[in-house]
DNA sequence: AGATGTGAAGTAATTCACAGCC
DNA sequence: GGCTGTGAATTACTTCACATCT
């Protein structure tokens, strides 16, 4: 590794923090303190802060952090400059909605391919996106030099996708099926198990309803 | 608190081995390894028994742990006895994706009741669950018992949204929208915004193949 | 006065490593 | 010998608190 790493949480609200700057910050605001950014973000100040530290972007005391130059280093960090591709494996319900929720916000980080089993999807274009049969995952992967997948296909199929995935060089999968994935190192992981979400959140409604008796 | 309090990530993975313990243990196994459910769970064996430590279930050495006694005590933390009931909030693309990934799962954990704004919804049954205006959220919730919700409206609406599930005794959100939200103490909130996670594996994956250049 | 930058402290989550049991 | 249960160590992440700057 070349610069300083940057931790896993850390990216994510980088991701959160430039949305908001773009969003949610008048473009005309020359600065913004960490703060402002901190109760738009849901997080501590201090939070704010560490999280641009590892950009290398710093603010002036009793003036906040230049609101342009947050937008820059932050982009720095969370962009490929030439733009980066992202597939999508499994174009079932989920994937369809996953499909038309990114398509067309961020023209850097776009979904640029689908893939499925179901030849009646095959060939087609589905929300804005081709769908290619597993047999081209190689080729397309290759051709439009993804490193990056989404992962929504049902539970008995995961691994074997998941392996040819990582066989076709992807580095890293966002994983919607419910199921854990192996991965040899290397391979960045992201599990979104929904029923693990929900449980979790099923049994802390109850517990924190109870507590306060 | 009555009992021991069990960490934030130990419910997912409870939940977790529960479902591998019924989908992937055949059910003549009387008993199972920790490393087997570590296995099967893409986790440290370490991880798995300490998990159960928290449920109050032991295994025995040289012998492993007894299959049913871990569902039940897997169940006794994680299930309310009667059942217990969430709503959804938002039935676009994704909130119907998420119906129908929960349609028929656990009888036990059900989406029983849904709610839009949109008139064409209100009223009819999508995906085997009801749709009701947001104007009937505290009648509904009230009559169903129901304390998590699940958040999939657009970022313009995810706050007011969440101010109203929160005044009608909702004690638990997990939230797909594009936004933090602000909840007061005692609400637990599990925040899944799909675009922090994909620019999260978008940049790791670049990363890593850096890494090993 | 009111920010930032950051060492140090604190908290949460995970893994090590090994005594004790089967 | 191989596995469980768990104190101790480790790692990851967050917050505190305060010197420093404008």
């Amino acid at each position: 590794m070349n610069g300083v790493t940057i931790a896993n949480k850390t990216v994510g609200r980088l991701s959160l923090y430039r949305r908001l700057l773009e969003s949610a910050i008048p473009s005309e605001r020359e600065y913004v303190f960490s703060h402002e950014l901190a109760a738009l973000a849901c997080v501590t100040p201090a939070q704010v802060r560490r999280d641009f530290m590892s950009t290398g972007c710093s603010g002036s005391p009793g003036r906040g952090y230049r609101t342009k130059d947050l937008i820059e280093s932050t982009s720095a960090v969370l962009d490929e400059p030439a733009g980066q591709n992202v597939a999508l494996v499994g174009v079932g319900n989920l994937g369809r909605a996953i499909l038309s929720y990114f398509s067309g916000r961020r023209p850097n980080l776009r979904i640029t391919a689908s893939f499925d089993i179901d030849p009646q999807k095959t060939g087609r274009v589905i929300n804005g996106c081709r769908c290619h049969s597993m047999s081209e995952l190689g080729e397309v992967l290759g051709r439009e030099r993804i490193s990056a997948a989404i992962l929504a296909v049902p539970a008995g199929k995961a691994q074997d996708t998941t392996d040819a995935l990582v066989a076709a060089g992807i580095r890293g999968i966002l994983n919607y099926a419910p199921v854990p994935l192996r991965v040899p190192d290397g391979v960045f992981l992201e599990e979104r198990d929904m029923t693990m979400s929900l449980e979790t959140v099923a049994f802390f409604a109850r517990k924190t309803a109870l507590e306060r008796k």
